[in-house]
DNA sequence: GTTCGCGCTTGATCTGGGTCAAGGATAGCA
DNA sequence: TGCTATCCTTGACCCAGATCAAGCGCGAAC
């Protein structure tokens, strides 16, 4: 349905905008060449499966730009997103084949893949990788275990508020704006994608949104375009006056 | 309310039931030597609490006997579990002060623990033991995200079955028996600890274990003493009849 | 400009699992 | 040998969120 883009850009690492959050964040510059002759730039569009559960994947590699879902399908088609992917997030896991997960492109996405058998042996050889690898997949598994917190315990309102709150941080740490007081942000998500993150169906999504709305938690321009007057408030609606959910 | 009970007798490594699948397994002589004189033993009874949330942790370790939870607690008391700690899995996240989860012992607990900073030290070092943390915690990861897809999206039957399909086939690996066919074990959580891992109230438990059971699906001797007579069976009621959650 | 399709909203109704409440079984202990 | 505490079961009722259904708004294609 939809046709890769082949990038003609070379990219160079030392201008690369996720440089210093990636998988490579740790390496020095031999590494970085050493990274360099695996690596090879990938576009897809808004929409298009990067790989399919159970497929062959070749490669491992980060998100540059754009945002992708992990998601798992029973058999009967109910689906739960499992995965946020933001730039310079990791996809793949070193030492198997396939994949386990459906990884789809939600907006336009550029990705820096690794061949996947020369990056598991530098992954051997070069401890700077493995060391960042294993720092990314700790953060992930925390931001798995809040999730699991969100998805068991929270009512739909609360569930609607700690995704806000955790799309209006990650944006605001993304652009180096302060994440307090008033904030504006794009949804990167369809109310259905929501609603797989969530647990939840679209129509509840949707029916939760508008209350938030009208009880001014936050206000809307179009169906995507958020600003939140007050994120203190945002949180408490969360259910998490303290600090909660951090993604990767 | 209960005090920590000391052991006195010293553990050799080499004849340590959990030496080939915990964060030590890759090591060879010369290192475990080195994590031998770092490490300490720890009993917990039934019920204690091994770290609360947020305190300061001094030590990781492995569970080498006995079964942990990791619990996340709201403000107004709901819980989820959000990890089920099994012997051979590790405690602990190496390079963060405090705890961020409740890891209480369910059963009574042995652990052989290491002292954080010389672990750290160690992880730099020797490379055999980031490795193979590295590996516990893309399965832990993987874990997780099935259990996401647990909470978010199956019935109360479901989950049940789901629960009990992955106790029957972990207590199966741990005692070297075929997971297949009949199969019998003991359940090592109260019906609330189950609720508290299903996203579920304790009532909602008791009724879906009686109708599983009504229905021929398993079998219960007392209230912890399971057999299921079909695998299979228990499966297909868990909503995946291919090959569903593992464990770390 | 019209038509299509997709993403979204809103209403009406239904239901799975929560809540509240009343016991039963077992084990430890005086 | 009963007392108490913990864990579990079962019933009656209720409600948050699912399901079913109708329709809106807007951009893209013709």
């Amino acid at each position: 349905m939809y046709k890769e883009i082949s990038l003609p850009e070379a990219h160079d690492c030392a201008d690369c905008p996720i440089r210093h959050r990636a998988v490579c964040a740790r390496c020095d510059a031999d590494e970085l060449e050493q990274l360099d002759a695996i690596k090879y730039y990938r576009s897809f569009q808004a929409g298009q499966t990067v790989v399919w559960s159970g497929d062959q994947m070749d490669f491992v590699g980060s998100v540059v730009s754009g945002i992708a879902t992990l998601t798992q399908t029973m058999e009967d088609g109910r689906t739960q997103m499992v995965g946020l992917l933001l730039p310079s997030d990791f996809v793949g896991r070193p030492g198997r084949e396939g994949s386990a997960y459906d990884v789809v492109a939600t907006t336009d996405l550029v990705m820096c893949c690794f061949r996947k058998k020369p990056f598991e042996k530098m992954m051997v050889e070069t401890p700077h990788v493995a060391q960042r690898l294993l720092e990314m997949t700790l953060d992930e598994l925390d931001a798995a275990r809040e999730w699991m917190l969100v998805l068991g315990r929270k009512t739909a309102r609360e569930k609607i508020a700690s995704l806000l709150s955790i799309i209006a941080r990650r944006d605001a740490t993304l652009h180096l704006r302060p994440a307090k007081g008033k904030l504006v942000f794009d949804l990167p998500l369809t109310r259905e994608a929501m609603a797989d993150y969530l647990g939840l169906t679209l129509e509840t999504v949707s029916r939760q949104i508008s209350a938030l709305k009208r009880d001014g938690v936050i206000q809307l321009e179009g169906k995507r375009h958020v600003t939140v007057p007050d994120l203190d408030r945002l949180l408490i609606e969360a259910g998490d006056d303290s600090d909660g959910g951090m993604f990767a």
